[in-house]
DNA sequence: CCGATGATGACAGCATGCTGACATCATCAA
DNA sequence: TTGATGATGTCAGCATGCTGTCATCATCGG
């Protein structure tokens, strides 16, 4: 929260004398949690963005990739549903993207046999080989990005992440 | 990354055998990333749901209560791309969300004695009590979603999504 | 003093995500 | 077999965020 109030306070481009605020009262693992927890708030929009602009030559968006990454690891397909789930977001939101990667040709729609009405995704030639493209980018972008970041800092904060998650999705 | 395979080989509901998939040639770093970027999406999604959730009893949404907290660190006001820079978000964004706030009466537009055009954003009597209120049910909630988190994991967490924000903020 | 540059306000369009609602299909227990 | 329950497809509406554009205001160096 140290550094939220530092952030605020470093922020007067046109804003008048923004002193010191106030703090009291807070413990310092509320401040950590919500510090972290406006951090990843930031952290997301600029990964999105960033995953926007690292991958807009290959037709994708981070909307896109993320539904070619899990389908991609998925041997025999998923049905949009299943997507959502693996994502944690709505189906819905799920079969706006799809129903427009099925149109650009990345994806196909292929009869489940486990289910008559809820179609399987799979990848087309075009989007395998927009998958393999996705990687050649997406390989270097995460060396870059955690070239001086110890392996101990990634496997301790995945964790973190992870129980907080499975805390919130309850 | 490998439980990122476990979720997709997880969801079977309907889905035919999606049996273990191919993570051949990614280094333990990349995956340790790419399943931290991910986790980040979902975490972020959780976190404005449980946020908006929270305090809808206050009138107050996710991203209402980021500006009211910016707002209420800062002793004499903020100007909209004041708060822009402070939450890294678009000005238009948060134009647009403290236009709703001000006909709400939460905040006010006052002058700004340093810029003619460029007006001060200030908590109401009504949003300050919006935001004690706001404190007085986010404290509980940090407190319940850390109590067996280790102060140190959160300790070496944030760093760590700092630097990421820094290094993809530039 | 003045012109270039940057910051801001305002409007538009778009992408992504959510929820709600309703009909239909699948599944399972009685 | 049948009825209840859940899952899915589909459409609608809304919230939040982004970028682009243009006019206007502020600021500063020449």
């Amino acid at each position: 929260m140290d550094a939220l109030v530092a952030r605020v306070g470093a922020v007067r481009a046109v804003a008048p004398s923004a002193g010191a605020a106030s703090t009291v009262g807070h413990s310092p693992k509320r401040m950590l949690f919500l510090d972290l927890v406006l951090s990843v708030f930031r952290l997301n929009g600029l990964l999105v963005a960033e995953g926007d602009a690292m991958t807009e030559d290959l037709g994708l968006t981070s909307a896109r990739w993320k539904v070619i990454g899990v389908v991609a690891l998925s041997t025999a397909g998923l049905t949009v549903p299943g997507i959502a789930r693996v994502l944690g977001q709505s189906r819905q939101a799920v079969q706006r993207i799809t129903d427009v990667m099925a149109q650009d040709g990345l994806i196909n729609y292929e009869p489940n046999p486990k289910h008559k009405r809820s179609v399987l995704v799979l990848l087309t030639d075009e989007g395998k080989s927009a998958y393999h493209a996705l990687r050649e980018v997406q390989d270097p972008w995460a060396i870059r990005n955690t070239e001086d970041i110890p392996i101990e800092e990634l496997e301790t904060s995945l964790p973190l992440v992870r129980r907080l998650i499975q805390r919130l999705d309850k």
